[in-house]
DNA sequence: CCAACATAGGCAAACGTTTGCCTATTCCTG
DNA sequence: CAGGAATAGGCAAACGTTTGCCTATGTTGG
C-alpha cells in the first residue's frame, strides 16, 4: 500500500506548513488565510488526492466518525432493515457504519464489543444476546454512546432503549385469531432467557378465550428448528386450527410444514406470525403478521445515539413502538355454526 | 466520553515505561522480560481494563484491522449474504467489516470511497455502480486492496474479480423453459448499463428455441417498478406462457402481478427467477430459480483480499462461479400434445 | 580475570493531525 | 504619529502507539 498523501506533503507543495493547511483544509474560522494561500493549499489538495487520515484526528480527540452496530443475525431480515434505516440516518451525518453479526453468540459479541471500543467509534448500536448486561459493561465502563434496540439489557435500569412492544404483539395476534374464532392454537416460540420477549407468549394467552388451548413449543432460534417444531406440534395436535409464530425465523422454516403436509393455509390451517419478513406477503404468500416496523426503529436508534454523541449525555430514554396487525389470507375467519 | 485508559496508564501503575508494556502486550519476541515484569504489566492491563486504540497503531504502520465493503442494495439478499459470508471470513483473521450502501448511486459510491479511505481501510470489496471503474480510480491510485464481486469494472482489465457466470444463468434457466416446452417469453429485465448484467438476456435468448418468441421488457431496479412493468408485459402479451425475471428484485414485485390477475403461478403462467429470495421457496411458493450461490461468492471474495493484504499483491484474479438450477412447481411442463 | 554473550528494560523518535501561542505586517483612529 | 486592532501565517506540543538504540547487569568459557 504505497504511501498516503499527508499534510506535509500538501504543505510542500504548496509552499507553507502543516498547520495552516490544516486550518485551510477544516475551514476554520478565527483564522486569517489570505485569499491566495488558500487556492494554493486547496490546489495542492485536489491535485494530491489528499485525503485526511481519520486514524490521526481521532488521536487529537476529534470524532472518529465511525458507529458500531451488533445485530445477532444478518440472515434475519428484521435486523437488516434496522441497520438499513440506520445507515440512511448515519450517513447523511458523515459518519460511517461498521456492522456486526454476534451470531447470537455472548462470547461473539464480547470479541466485537472489545474490537469496536479498540477502533474508537463514537458509539454503538446493539441487540444484546442475553448475556448482553455483562457485556456491554465495557461500553459504559469507558463512557461511551451507546443505545440498544429491540432486546433489552436484564436487569439493568438506567440505558437507552428503542424497542417495540413486544407484550402487545403477542396480544393483538391473540386477539385476533380470537376474534376469528381459533380457540386451539399452537405455539411456536424460543426460550430467549429474555423475559420481554418470553412476553410474546403471555401476550397471546391474555388476549385468547378463557376456553382457549394454547400449545406452546420451543426450539432454537433457526429455520431448520423452526421446521422440525411446527412439524412435531402439528403431529400432536392434529385438532389446533392455527399456528402463531413468535419469531419469523422459527417461521420462515416452520411456514413449510404445511406444505410437505398437505395442508392448505389459510384453510386447513391458520397461520401468523410476528415480523414482516418479505416473504410473508410475496407471491402466494399472505400471511398475516404482526408489523414491528424496523425501519422507524432503526431510524429512532440513530437519531438517539447521534443526539447523544453530539450533545453529551441525556437522561436515559425508552422508546416504546406499537405494532401493527396486517390481516391476511392466512387466517380463516371460523364461522359461528361451526364453533 | 471520560478517557480510554492508555499504554502510559497502565506502565505507570506495573512501575514501567510505555515501550516496555507495548512490547509485552503485544508478545513481541526478541525481547527480554522477566516473568515478574510481565505479570505486573498484563495484571495492571487487565484491571485497568486496557483495550488499545487501532487508530494508534495504524499510524505507525500497523493494520487498521478493518475492510470496507460496498454493496448496491442492503434491502437485496444477494448482497447481504455476501456480506454475511465475508463477515466470518474476515471476523475470523480478526478484521472488522464497514458495511455501506451505495443505493447504486455513483456519486454516493464515490463519497463513501473517499471515506473508507480516510479510515484508511486495510482493503475494499465492491459492488460497483455503473460509474464504478471511474470511482474505484482513487483506491487504484492510494494502492489500496480492492477485490470486486458480482459486477466488473466495465473498461478495466487488471483487478481482481469474483463472480457468477451471467449468461449461464440466463442460458440455464432459458434451456429449462425450452425443455418444458415454452416458447412465448416474457423477460423483465434492468438496464443497468453494465454489459455482464445485460448478459443474463443473451443467455436466455440463445437458449431458447429458433421459432420462440421473446419479449423483452426493463424497469428500474426496484419492486415497485417490477411489479408495474410485469403488469404491462401480461397486459400486453396474454398468450406469453412464461416469465423469465432477470434480477430477484423486480422479480419480488412482479410476482404479486399473478395474484392480483388471478393467474395461478404454474398452471396459468409460468415463472423462474435469476437468484434465490427466500421468499422464492417459503410457504405457498415453490419457483424455479438459478442459485448464483452467493455465500460461496462472498467467502471467495473475503479470502482472496485477505490474500492480497498479508501477500502483498498478485496476478490479478479471475473467479467465475457457476449458477446452479433449481427446479421448482413454477414451471409447467407444456405436454407434447398441446404445443 | 576478561571478553563475549545473554538477559532486562529505559529512552525517544517517529506516525499524521489539531491547535494554542507566537511574530510580523498593515490599517485605522484619535 | 502612536498604538491598538485586524490580517496573515509559522512553530511546536500534544494525541497513543511501535520500535530501534541504548545501558546495565549477570554469566560463561578460555
Amino acid at each position: 500500500m504505497s504511501r498516503f498523501v499527508t499534510l506535509k506533503d500538501v504543505a510542500e507543495k504548496a509552499g507553507t506548513t502543516v498547520g495552516t493547511v490544516s486550518y485551510v483544509l477544516n475551514d476554520k474560522k478565527g483564522r486569517y488565510i489570505s485569499d491566495e494561500l488558500r487556492r494554493r493549499v486547496l490546489d495542492a489538495a485536489s491535485e494530491l488526492n489528499y485525503i485526511k487520515c481519520n486514524g490521526a484526528s481521532s488521536l487529537k480527540g476529534m470524532n472518529r466518525k465511525l458507529i458500531g452496530i451488533l445485530i445477532p443475525q444478518f440472515e434475519n431480515q428484521f435486523f437488516t432493515r434496522i441497520c438499513l434505516a440506520a445507515e440512511e440516518v448515519f450517513v447523511k451525518h458523515g459518519y460511517d457504519l461498521i456492522i456486526c453479526d454476534t451470531f447470537d453468540d455472548p462470547e461473539r459479541e464480547n470479541a466485537i464489543i472489545r474490537r469496536l471500543i479498540s477502533q474508537r467509534v463514537d458509539g454503538i448500536i446493539i441487540t444484546p444476546t442475553a448475556k448482553g448486561a455483562e457485556n456491554t459493561q465495557l461500553i459504559r465502563d469507558v463512557g461511551m454512546n451507546m443505545v440498544v434496540v429491540d432486546r433489552p439489557l436484564e436487569g439493568l435500569e438506567a440505558y437507552h432503549w428503542v424497542t417495540t412492544d413486544n407484550y402487545g404483539c403477542g396480544y393483538e395476534g391473540g386477539a385476533y385469531l380470537r376474534e376469528c374464532g381459533h380457540r386451539k392454537i399452537v405455539y411456536i416460540g424460543w426460550k430467549s432467557g429474555i423475559a420481554d420477549l418470553d412476553s410474546r407468549e403471555t401476550g397471546l394467552r391474555n388476549a385468547s378465550a378463557p376456553d382457549a388451548e394454547i400449545y406452546s413449543y420451543y426450539a432454537d432460534f433457526s429455520p431448520e428448528a423452526g421446521f422440525d417444531i411446527t412439524d412435531k406440534a402439528i403431529e400432536e395436535h392434529p385438532d389446533a386450527t392455527a399456528v402463531f409464530f413468535g419469531f419469523n425465523i422459527q417461521a420462515k422454516g416452520g411456514v413449510n410444514v404445511f406444505r410437505k403436509r398437505g395442508l392448505r393455509i389459510g384453510e386447513d390451517i391458520s397461520v401468523i406470525l410476528i415480523g414482516s419478513p418479505e416473504w410473508a406477503y410475496t407471491g402466494n404468500n399472505d400471511f398475516a403478521h404482526l408489523d414491528m416496523e424496523e425501519l422507524d426503529l432503526g431510524r429512532k436508534a440513530a437519531r438517539l445515539l447521534l443526539d447523544l454523541i453530539m450533545n453529551g449525555s441525556a437522561e436515559p430514554n425508552r422508546v416504546i413502538q406499537d405494532c401493527v396487525l396486517i390481516e391476511g389470507s392466512s387466517v380463516r375467519k371460523i364461522k359461528k355454526e361451526e364453533r
